[in-house]
DNA sequence: CCAAGGATACTC
DNA sequence: AGTATCCTTGGA
């Protein structure tokens, strides 16, 4: 994988639903002084502000806790879910608008061992990269190192353009595990996936009637 | 103090 | 398809 180009700071300004559907086939790279790993992202979800009653941002809610998804767009918001899962979002807009796009699901694209190694798993499917917990497992991306970052080409999370996606191939759904007070906004078609990819992220609750 | 988690891995 | 479980954060 040579000639990668960066996506640039435009492309985290605009709106977050497009910013979802458009970082679909885009690479991440991770990278740390032991390795470079970099993944197709595949399946996206999109957490609008302030009226979104699944973003941990609704209402104009802020705490130390959610702070980076108040960043500059082009950051990273990584926090910890259920006391250990690392989940990784993509901030978008200006700085103090709390918008964000969380990466669901990963295409390993090199060092493929490393990520099997991470997850402690030995095939290449949706088990290896396929949720946002897994993603970050095999990617070595924690809060502790990446939450409030910039993300750009010379830091150790990076984004690259990938080839042209077919606007037809992408799917929305309604987005994973919105709880029940979140009301409405758990109807809302804010998943985007590659549609017939192998590596979508498959929990047991989805079967949707629409 | 307690309830709520943008989940995962393991059983049956 | 069910269930145990990780533990930090923030609001009452």
């Amino acid at each position: 994988m040579d000639n990668l180009i960066a996506l640039d700071q435009d492309f985290y300004h605009q709106d977050v639903i497009e910013v979802a559907k458009q970082l679909l086939g885009t690479y991440i790279r991770v990278s740390s002084d032991q390795e470079t790993l970099l993944a197709k992202i595949i399946e996206t979800e999109a957490y609008d502000f302030p009226l979104d009653r699944g973003s941990h941002t609704y209402g104009g809610k802020r705490s130390p806790k959610n702070e980076a998804m108040y960043a500059e767009g082009g950051t990273a918001y990584v926090y910890k879910c259920y006391g250990y899962h690392d989940m990784m979002n993509v901030v978008v807009g200006p700085k103090d608008i709390g918008k964000a796009v969380l990466i669901r699901a990963v295409e390993p694209v090199t060092n493929i061992e490393i990520m099997q190694r991470k997850r402690g798993i030995l095939g290449n499917h949706h088990l290896l990269t396929g949720g946002p917990g897994k993603v970050c497992h095999a990617l070595g991306i924690n809060k502790v190192t990446h939450n409030g970052i910039t993300i750009d080409s010379k830091s150790t999370i990076a984004l690259f353009k990938g080839d042209h996606q077919d606007p037809n191939m992408i799917v929305a759904t309604p987005r994973i595990g919105m709880s029940k007070h979140v009301a409405e906004s758990s109807n809302w078609l804010y998943r985007f996936y590659i549609e017939g990819n192998p590596y979508v992220s498959r929990p047991l609750k989805l079967s949707y009637n629409w």
